[in-house]
DNA sequence: TTTTGATACCTTGTATCGCAAGGTACTAAA
DNA sequence: TTTAGTACCTTGCGATACAAGGTATCAAAA
């Protein structure tokens, strides 16, 4: 065991979120898929293209987001996806079960 | 989109913590398997044998515990699991992980 | 005008891991 | 000696994250 094990972990536990964490920043605005990577990097989620392509095709085909093409001035179209009705009902529920979630580690952790 | 999915929300998020449950659990009490699922089903993290038994031996694999077998007086004999010292350092670097997690969470969701 | 670099999309193959289901073995009670 | 309870473990499957590689658009440099 190393020190990629710290990161290991980190990745481990970030699994279970990743879906969370994408309705959660389109929640706020909408954006496309490098948009995207590059917000949740910066909040130290990484992502890479590989994941978060399917991730987001499992997602609207799940009927939780729609998508838009927009024209760029620096590049290819863009592909703005944006949550559907049910895409704010599911985050709502995923806000609660992450709640519970983080109250029964504390509860474990004591 | 049913109830179910509430479920399997919360479950796709379990699965990133459950070894940090697990040696969490074992950093309190020694345990054996069975007793490891109920106190974690308990605490409404739900986990069944075929996923705790390969857990379970990887992390020993991974030096993290140790067991021994100790008799029973009802029925077969039990293998308790301890932490080792090098558990109790990954389960450091999994609180500072989580920790680091749930605040990201909780920036992401403002 | 062609090439290069930047941006953006997407797919394929592999590995990991949780779960459902099934199997073995020990003990005690019926 | 059979049944019930407890405890251990394995196999096959499905879901999903990642690494690597591929396609397409646009603009600027050669």
């Amino acid at each position: 065991m190393n020190e990629n094990n710290i990161e290991n972990i980190k990745s481990q536990m970030r699994k279970g979120v990743l879906e969370y964490c994408i309705l959660s920043v389109l929640d706020k605005n909408d954006a496309y898929a490098s948009e995207l990577i590059n917000k949740l990097k910066e909040a130290r989620i990484i992502v890479v293209e590989g994941t978060l392509y399917p991730l987001l095709t499992r997602q609207k085909n799940q009927g939780l987001l729609t998508y838009r093409w927009e024209e760029s001035t620096q590049g290819p179209p863009r592909k703005y996806y944006s949550l559907t009705d049910k895409g704010r009902t599911v985050l709502q529920e995923m806000d609660k079960a992450w709640t519970e979630i983080v109250e029964t580690l504390d509860i474990l952790r004591k």
